[in-house]
Parts: C-alpha cells; sequence; structure tokens
DNA sequence: CGGTATCCACCGGGATACTG
DNA sequence: CAGTATCCCGGTGGATACCG
C-alpha cells in the first residue's frame, strides 16, 4: 500500500446505488463537465488541461482527473520518463457520457432562457399563485 | 499615487452563465432529482412528498422545492385555507427536464455496469497504464 | 399542515508552498 | 512536469425544536 495519499476516495458510502445518482455525482462537480468536454475535443496532458481550465488549482484538477478515472470515463497514461509525462484521454465509456452531456447541454440552451425567466419573477416576488 | 488594486474580489452571483451548469446545480443536489420524478408521476402536497422521501428534513424539503420552483421547473399552489395546504406540481419546463433526466437515467442504468466494474479495478490498483 | 429558527458536522473547493 | 502537503472557508445537508 502507498502511503501518500491525496484524498480521491469515497470507498464507504452506498455508492453505486442509483445509477444516475452516481452519474451526476461524477460529472456534477465543479469541472467534471469541463474535464470531459476537452478530453472530448483530443487527448491532453496535465499542463494542458490545466492551462484549458482558468481557476482551477493543482489540487483539485489532480482530484478531478483521478475521479473521473475511478469512474472509468478516463484513462491515465503514464509515460515512465524523467521529466514525468501524463496523458489523459476519453475512454468508450466517456465518449458515451459526452454525448448525453452533449444533449443535456443542448436542452439547457434552448431553455436556459425560461429558467433565467422564472429566477426573475420569483427573485420579483411573484413566486406563488393562489387558485 | 494609487497603490496597487489587484485583488477584484468578484461579486459571487455568477449564476446563470452557463445553461448547463445552472442546471446541474439546480437538480444535481441531492434531492432535486427525486423531487422531479415525483412530481413527474402526479400532483404532491408537501407532506406526501416528505413522506416519499425517506430521510429528507423539512428543512431540506423546503429548501428543494423552494429551489426548483424559483428556477421554473415545478410550480408552487397555495390554498389560503387553514390549516394550509400547499401543492406542488411540474411546469411545462420541468416535465422538459424530466424527459432529459429520463434520457440520462436511461444511460446510466445501461452503463453503471461499467463504472462499477472500473472502480473496483481502480481500487484493487489497476489504474494507470504505462504504454 | 407546512413550514421557520438554530445549531452543527462534513465535504467540496481553493490558496499557497513544497517535491521526486 | 505532475503532482503532494497543509491550512482554510463557505455551503449543503441534517437534527431538533418551535410556530401561525
Amino acid at each position: 500500500m502507498s502511503d501518500t495519499h491525496i484524498d480521491v476516495p469515497v470507498p464507504v458510502p452506498l455508492e453505486g446505488v442509483c445509477p444516475l445518482r452516481d452519474v451526476l455525482d461524477a460529472v456534477g462537480n465543479k469541472w467534471g463537465v469541463l474535464t470531459i468536454v476537452l478530453l472530448g475535443e483530443r487527448r491532453h496532458r496535465y499542463n494542458e488541461l490545466h492551462k484549458s481550465m482558468p481557476g482551477i488549482s493543482q489540487r483539485i484538477l489532480t482530484r478531478t482527473v483521478r475521479s473521473l478515472a475511478r469512474d472509468g470515463f478516463i484513462s491515465r497514461i503514464v509515460y515512465p520518463t524523467v521529466p514525468p509525462r501524463v496523458d489523459y484521454e476519453l475512454t468508450d465509456l466517456g465518449r458515451g457520457l459526452l454525448q448525453q452531456l452533449n444533449a443535456l447541454n443542448a436542452w439547457a440552451d434552448a431553455h436556459h432562457e425560461e429558467m433565467v425567466a422564472a429566477r426573475r419573477r420569483e427573485d420579483a416576488g411573484q413566486g406563488t399563485q393562489m387558485p
């Protein structure tokens, strides 16, 4: 067992009981979708991802890719060279997920104006209705 | 001379910039999807939802439905009676979202075995590969 | 009945510094 | 280059009690 740990855990909880929850937990976090989309364009190495994700810290990027790799959406390819090189790319499973995200994204694009409008209404106090 | 002023603290409400993020934030939380699904079956009143969502507290249920209502996915109908009665039902927007969730759910059902298998592999130490 | 009011634990996300 | 090691902050989710 290695004694170095970045916290990319999730061993115990009732993980895996609801497939949809698993997927949402996997990519619903702050950088999951962007990571999948970037890797959908082409294979990236660590620093390429880092530069394409403005604002993310190394710690969080590492956690994100490790988590996605654990779930089988991306693969982590380590070249045993010096200096080290690590590439990330989508797996077949990840490509399938990307298609679903694209579909959801299309729907979101088409309807997010309604969401924004609803928020304005609600925030203006026109929320509840009385039949 | 005006000294440095590097610190631009970013006013938080960058809500609404990315449609897909908005959707994921809206229903990616712990009880969002279940709420949408339940209301997709039929209109529910507050306590009906509560009984159908084992483990949720009143506070969280209230927050969940209020948030979904604010985003326009469900409507909140208040009957000015005593004792009070409040119904929740999907809006057209919410029904559209439910269809997307159903699609994603179908994909998740079809592929979550691969996710679980990937996790087992990863957790067993067969994670990285070296070409 | 349908909520609020408090209080609190936990975890995701981040800033910064250091390393094999 | 590709990470770790620490420390920290805010927000989500929860437990419990009370209210109009």
